[in-house]
DNA sequence: AATAAATTTTAGACAAGTCTAAACTTTTTT
DNA sequence: AAAAAAGTTTAGACTTGTCTAAAATTTATT
């Protein structure tokens, strides 16, 4: 049996993999739960005897086959929940994380496939993040950043990378969402902000909000 | 902040004294949740300190006002989870009582109430038994188990006092389900067992089944 | 009313998960 | 290549919830 703690850990080392790839180190997964290294040294001796990690002491860790799987399986969960909430029981996109990270728990396989199908199989989260397969597949979004964007270039809104209430409402405040079409008319040096046009108007975004929008290039 | 474990005593609480009403004892309660009397005492200290029960010390317990409006969201919650799964994910009835333990621990009174709202603010949950509303009134459904009809007496099935799968299971098999209406046509004294006719056949009822099937007289 | 039986509580131990402080490795700097 | 800094692990303590065995209390029986 494994515990919502030990979940948990897998969905912070695979979240921490993400970015580098690589073996994962004590500090980054304490610093990605908010926990002392010291707690995530314990926790990780216990995960390598359930064989859902292979771990060197001092050598960082990685997820093993099993592991993964398990940690995907709850960001499937998460992600398929976060969707019921806002289609089906109108919830904001910004509400929704912290109910979902209670939900991604719920054991039971049946009632998630449900879900998905209750849903239609969407491809999807109301961030804009992919939703992994029930075979464990989770497709990589291969969309750039808005900071990374060029003068002139266009580009489609395609989700969103930071789950926080404050940046979420934010962006609806300034009726930025998913599939929102802009134009980069002004990149600022200085602070790597940006100005951009879109829906007939223009706004000035600073770098901690460009940093977190996804897009697609357009033409 | 109320813990898994703490509300799961609460309900338990709530259960045992809504058979016998009064002050509830120890070895019921462990009797109930499957645990040791040692571990419940145990707990009753830490309730009683929350202020979430009146407890004296061998002498039993009940649930203060707080603990009882607690108890009573969490059953709300219970069951409008489970009328979620059977109306809208298409669960047996048999199927939903699991996975609504888990359910009913989500910490969200805004979540509960849009899942009632979904539902269209339903007064029973597909056991038959009472939803308590938002303000946490539970009425009582005051049925009458199936076998204290007497000889020639017709009723109709408003609900099941067990939420067991190999019970609920077996009703199904019998087509008998909440609405179907019957005739008691023998009561056998040495076994407590009876015949009831319904949709145009009968049927022979252990006490094991009459005693769990809740019904309304009718004439 | 005294004793036996049943019930309940306490004492002490254990497992999971956490923390601080100290010790140990590895990496970086000089 | 030694010293300093950064990162990681261990030791020991604490909390929550559990258990067994023993002690205490209440209830039932004679």
């Amino acid at each position: 049996m494994i515990t919502l703690t030990e979940e948990n850990y897998l969905k912070a080392i695979l979240s921490v993999s993400m970015i580098s790839d690589d073996k994962v180190s004590t500090n980054a997964i304490a610093e990605e739960i908010n926990t002392t290294p010291a707690s995530v040294s314990d926790m990780l001796k216990k995960l390598e005897e359930k064989k859902l990690i292979k771990y060197e002491k001092y050598k960082g860790v990685k997820l093993s086959k099993k592991g993964k799987s398990l940690a995907i399986s709850i960001i499937r969960k998460h992600r398929l929940w976060e969707t019921f909430l806002v289609k089906k029981l109108k919830f904001e996109w910004s509400e929704v994380h912290e109910i979902a990270e209670q939900l991604e728990h719920i054991k039971s396989s049946e009632l998630i496939d449900r879900i998905e199908k209750y849903l239609n199989y969407p491809k999807f989260d109301p961030h804009g993040e992919p939703i992994p397969s029930k075979e464990g597949k989770l497709p990589i979004a291969k969309n750039i950043a808005l900071i990374n964007l060029q003068y002139n270039d266009k580009a489609k809104i395609m989700g969103v990378s930071l789950d926080d209430k404050d940046f979420l409402d934010h962006l609806t405040k300034l009726k930025i969402s998913i599939g929102t079409e802009l134009k980069v008319i002004e990149k600022i040096k200085f602070d790597l902000s940006m100005k951009i046009e879109y829906a007939g108007k223009t706004e000035h975004l600073s770098k901690e909000i460009s940093k977190n929008i996804l897009v697609k290039k357009i033409n």
